[in-house]
DNA sequence: AATAACTGACTACGGCCGTTGTCAGATTAG
DNA sequence: CTAATCTGACAACGGCCGTAGTCAGTTATT
């Protein structure tokens, strides 16, 4: 027999390359779980292992060092949300109300799902610095898609003024919710989204 | 002559009391140059004490801990704030938008004037523990303020929803403004801003 | 001159951080 | 069986943190 490549052996039952990957999943949902923790994010190398019951040496064949996990936990609650978001859209009306409306409730069920995504996406890029710096904040994206949107009879600064101002609002309306601080139905929540991004 | 105390004894031509207030006074500015740093707040205390040429020793002459600085700067850049907005208000036209205009400028010019005290207020209560674990930030009694000056003819939930809705979009707003983000005139930005909040 | 208070520079403790390395034991391949 | 590889537990480095203490030297009072 050919000796296999050491990636390709068995161990425990599963090759190394699925273990490897299987361990760099578990440090991926630890640091979900300590980046949208309730306290506030607080993700170190030493805390995610713990977390995900692996050592250090298994955090550095994953990522090769702490900001590449903080940035690949972000990634990854982005892509999940972008994919709600599509889905939520594709099988929606194509009037801008009801896909607005989409949008905003596949959002906030994601957020009640899983708060700790919510606060991942919300709350991790003001705190986190390997966040902030980048432009890793999908919200200045948020806001260039919104002035796309907007109507063109107001001249280019104003729009952009309504754009920030607009994913403020509702970053902020997300954030209350998030931590209790606005205590209110979520359809409730959702309708006046609808209202804020259609009435703009 | 009758022992004096030792607060009163002088000492390098002031008084003790005078000596250690000038001392407290030189903490809080050290912390609100590192609270409202552009690279984002970062005070511990040693370097507090380096930023005031001061030993550790003065730093717990004045106050307890690290987050009663943390409290104090915030309320001593706060107290300023609150300050500049009644000058403002009560040298304007008891007319709800000139209140409005004048409020929002004067913010502002706080901000430009000293890029500190914005980013103090605006950003560490999203970043430092100390700040946001109490209800130290001054948004949510802002927007409770401005809920009690919205129209009557909607319901409770939905006024609230409105006022934080609108502190979000200021807030953010003023952020960006403050970052270089939003690239506009000072004018343009209290003109966008007054109209927000009048016609909320 | 002697005593007391104040000041500045410095050290020390325990703890967490990011990162790297070591070492005994388990599991597989040849 | 032997050798190679994988695994887990742990130590170590330098650094910053909050907090407390020491000690020589300067300045005022008596």
């Amino acid at each position: 027999m050919l000796s296999q490549r050491a990636a390709d052996r068995t161990w425990g039952g599963t090759t190394l390359t699925d273990r490897k990957a299987a361990r760099r999943l578990r440090l991926l949902e630890a640091g979900v779980d300590l980046l949208g923790a309730p306290e506030g994010p607080a993700l170190s190398v030493r805390a995610v292992c713990r977390h995900a019951k692996l050592t250090e040496r298994y955090f550095y064949e994953s990522f090769p060092d702490r900001d590449e996990l903080v940035l690949a936990v972000y990634e990854h609650v982005a892509a999940a949300a972008r994919q709600a978001l599509v889905d939520a859209v594709r099988s929606s009306p194509p009037d801008p109300p009801a896909l607005a409306r989409a949008a905003v409730t596949a959002f906030v069920e994601l957020m009640v799902d899983d708060p700790r995504r919510g606060r991942v996406l919300l709350l991790a890029p003001l705190t986190d610095p390997a966040l902030s710096s980048r432009g890793m904040a999908l919200l200045p994206a948020f806001a260039a898609l919104i002035r796309e949107q907007l109507p063109e009879d107001e001249s280019e600064t104003d729009r952009e003024m309504t754009a920030i101002g607009l994913v403020g609002a509702l970053t902020h309306l997300f954030s209350a919710y998030l931590d209790g601080t606005l205590t209110v139905d979520r359809d409730q929540l959702v309708d006046h989204c609808v209202r804020l991004l259609t009435r703009a």
